[in-house]
DNA sequence: AGGTAATCGAGACGGTACGTCTTGTCTTAAT
DNA sequence: ATTAAGACAAGACGTACCGTCTCGATTACCT
């Protein structure tokens, strides 16, 4: 009789402690020196591990720093005020603290710079964006029932009205990202999902 | 004898030519390994020239890439179609083309990863971008003076509200950037920032 | 009860067929690839063996081989011409065939290196070089009994005229060592070794 | 015009002192830590250069210790006593003292090793063995004029009946190599290439 | 018969050296 | 002073091997 994983297992199984291990030293430095000061001998030896161990389980650097993210992600909860903007407001408005900004979000260039030349990091990284984006999705879905939000209007492309807006800005522009705009940008995408006029 | 830059000058001139050869081999270079795959090494054999060439007039690879970047822009045209509908579609349906996805454009993750490790890159990354927008810009504050825009509106937001999501599709959610929904996102902006109901 | 070597033994006891699967693969590997260009994992695998197999058996990589050595040792019959030349000449000669040349003779000089840095190495390699020397200690001293040696000479430094400068030979002049360059050596060692003048 | 290398050389030439550099530390180190425990890596630390700039001029870390050894070669002095037994003498009798044993004498076994592996380090070791046989071989010949030595006698197969016994029993069977034990070898083998009875 | 304990194949583990690669600087001779 | 060529120090990369360990399964001995 077989377990429901269909995978039969020999010689010593991997020790899940080590990966913990691994992804919290992964974290930790990413923090203290950024991805690209992040070496991987610096995570071996801050995790107390050989680098095969490493690179046993992961194929590279970007696919640790992909994993420790979505292992350290704080699943948001969905909000549910009772209006699509304050909704919207209670989602987006945490992300103009520093803390966030300065946080794991700051990787994600130099991720989706090597999804460029790696389409399994690629494939991953659109599943680690997919999660992000379910909450306000369903947000907004409820709001559609509320009567709140235009029948037509494609929620994917909803959501790429907000957050597009301030990734961009994070990443590329450099306007700032704070709660005054973050609040027009909620009001203007209300309005531009709104049912018809 | 002085040139009027107030700048003295000993010894052979630079050569101007090799600028050119340097910039045509990178912007070569990146399209066929990208951004993490572009060694100064092998721009310097391509373009024929001493490595110490290419550091004497770029600080390293990143301020190399943003100019080859800024050397091939083609500056492009201020649409002026009459309507703000039909100029924004003017200005962004071009970039649904898989020739313009593949292109440059590929390339700014790697360098906004880069610059938050580099105030200079940022800066210059900044200034990159901004030459960018402004066209729109110009075609938002036209129809502004036709009444086809709220006066309240945010010009740099509303900017923000077209570019970034289609950049957001572009590097991190996969999602494709096809002329339907290029479309869909110029219809919705422009009621969005719309003279007030 | 115990068995006479006071050795008490309980569990499972060692699995004698592994011993030798281990040195067959061993003794094949070397011969393929070498002393250096032998790994433990390697004759593992090719044993059908676990590492730890291995380990608990033999100290490590230089043990093991010493031991395949000695295992597939073909103790040379001590020869009985009935004369020292001829003696002589019945064991050395053998040596010029290229087989024997290609064999675990080749590994001396791997093994050396190694015992100079491991007394219990160095100290295994010496008898198992001792065990070879006896038979012709043998014919010498026989041929002592015939007086055709030197009563005063020492049948150790006489061993040495005859096997060092063949393994100086092997080893480091690469100098051939033929049926006539030993016929050679023999005639001018029986004359040195001959009963003083 | 050309030099008389024929090579014409571009770029920055290598620098003299850095080989300089290398090949002390490396016969520093040999003497700390023996062959197997020497590292490139300490090499490169140690004489303060780049790994990158070791394997520029060695193919590894066998070349790079006899290079080590051939450079730091003290070219005996061939010995003119007026005898062949005293002009022996003179030759080895400074090889049964610690020092010489513990020196790069130790290193043999080691690179013979390899060289059974390695076709090239296999010739540069026996350029190096055959320059070391160099001043016997001029004892000998002058031995051979004075009517010392059999006219018949080859005289690398004289030598090999010195070299042969001592490294012998350096590497292979432990045996003591005395000055007692020297001077044995050295009237046996005069005795055995004298001229013939 | 059941318990105890060392064995077995398999392979993960920490550690460490390897040889390669890239970066940005420096050195040469020639222009 | 600049150029092309390429050597240089520093240090990360990903691979390989060593000797130890852990796992579940086996195989004797000893009650």
């Amino acid at each position: 009789m077989d377990d429901g994983s269909g995978q039969r297992r020999v010689g010593r199984p991997r020790d899940a402690s080590v990966d913990e291990a691994i992804l919290v030293a992964t974290a930790d430095l990413l923090v203290e020196v950024g991805f690209t000061g992040l070496t991987v001998d610096a995570v071996a030896a801050r995790a107390g591990v050989g680098k095969a161990t490493i690179y046993r389980r992961w194929e590279g650097k970007e696919q640790l720093v992909l994993d420790a993210l979505t292992a350290s992600r704080l699943h948001p909860e969905v909000p549910d005020t009772g209006s699509l903007r304050s909704d919207l407001l209670a989602y987006y408005l945490p992300l103009t603290e520093a803390d966030a900004q300065a946080g794991a979000i700051r990787l994600m260039p130099a991720l989706a710079a090597q999804a460029a030349l790696d389409e399994d990091l690629a494939e991953r990284l659109r599943a680690f964006v997919s999660d992000r984006r379910t909450p306000v999705a369903e947000v907004i879905e409820r709001a559609r029932a509320r009567g709140e939000v235009d029948p037509a209007m494609d929620v994917e492309l909803a959501i790429d009205l907000l957050t597009g807006p301030i990734m961009y800005r994070l990443y590329f522009s450099g306007s700032p990202v704070d709660p005054a705009t973050v609040e027009t940008l909620v009001d203007r995408v209300v309005r531009a999902i709104g049912p018809g006029a």
